[in-house]
DNA sequence: TGTAGAAGCGGACCCCGGGTCCGCATTCTA
DNA sequence: TAGAATGCGGACCCGGGGTCCGCTTCTACA
């Protein structure tokens, strides 16, 4: 299978880039005052290479938002509980959802750069497939529950980047006010741990 | 007060404008390969006119959407139940959710332009903050409910308009079956007709 | 180690869309 | 009808994403 290796400098370069994309979307104040020139100059490399290592700025931003979200993932397939595999829904759905809020919160710009990159509309992306596929299984386990791919839809929507960004942001919600807000509502909705009357 | 009478033919042109754009983004594919030249150019007018008139792109998706919005509204204000004031809020919640998921499919390139509009977060609108107060101050009243500004949050999140774009567009999810879908998850949520066991 | 040639580099360059500007036309006021 | 004020419009600017191609650097093979 003649699949040659990459060339040294090649994967340096991308490594470079990688890590100063990185840094900048984190520094920065909104993700699109971070402009491709800036990553290659902070990279110390041309604007081709940039390209040439990851096809436009949608596929950069992907790639550092697949690198981050990875441990979450490996969290989620193959974790200890309540996220891993083979915790009940009543407890694996709420510790999905947190473990999203989290992830959003501790990379905001780089989720809303994602999110709101161009037209590609956030439900386009492959890991929101998975996740959404994933929540619907989980729901569909459960009794008194509508159509679970609506919900799973309408249950992810509550942590969507821009709204995360904007009570973090805006209304200054703390992070574990946040969180248990979402606990509350995640709780309302598939109905679990509000004591029975 | 000297606020003098606007000019014949800049009322006329921002009428123009107004139509021109309103046809344009009905017809178009997606909000973004309509142009403000092309606006300009469909009114029959140059582009500094449709600047003079409207400020920038995001003032003049403002104005349509405003438009577009109105008689809802009204509705909401003024209107018979279960919209109107003076519903309970177990069907005044669903009622204004089923109205806005309508809205958004009856104005899709209208709603995603104006959520998608740059930088500029769909939170920052002026008729979202009203929704969401409405929202909140209804749920207020309800019992075994979580953090109520949360709450409204999600459920508005539940019918944004890429949300409604992807399961309309891609999913090719009808929209009467939409529609009850999500009448059904506003349900669980405040649950309303779960009759109990 | 030398060398051929492929793989990669980089920044000047192109394109396109939002937004501005200013000389000219139109409309209001006296 | 004269003059001022308001608005018109399209040439123009700017900035960012994406491309291109002559040159450099690495690798494979001897």
């Amino acid at each position: 299978m003649p699949e040659r290796r990459a060339r040294k400098d090649a994967v340096r370069n991308r490594a470079a880039v990688f890590a100063a994309a990185d840094t900048l979307f984190t520094d920065c104040e909104s993700p699109d005052d971070v402009t491709m020139a800036d990553i290659a100059a902070a990279a110390g490399v041309g604007k081709g290479t940039l390209f040439r290592a990851f096809g436009d700025r949608a596929g950069l931003i992907r790639a550092l938002y697949a690198a981050r979200l990875e441990p979450v993932e490996e969290a989620v397939e193959a974790g200890p509980p309540p996220l891993g595999p083979g915790t009940p829904p009543l407890q694996r759905v709420p510790a999905l959802l947190d473990a999203l809020l989290c992830f959003k919160l501790d990379n905001r710009h780089l989720a809303l750069a994602l999110e709101g990159s161009g037209s590609g509309s956030p439900y386009r992306a492959a890991h929101y497939e998975r996740w959404h596929t994933l929540l619907r299984t989980m729901l569909e386990g459960l009794p008194g529950l509508p159509d679970s791919g609506f919900a799973a839809h309408a249950l992810l929507a509550a942590v969507r980047a821009d709204l995360v960004e904007h009570l973090a942001g805006e209304e200054r919600v703390p992070r574990e006010v946040m969180r248990s807000q979402l606990a509350d509502c995640t709780a309302a909705f598939i109905g679990s741990p509000r004591d029975p009357e």
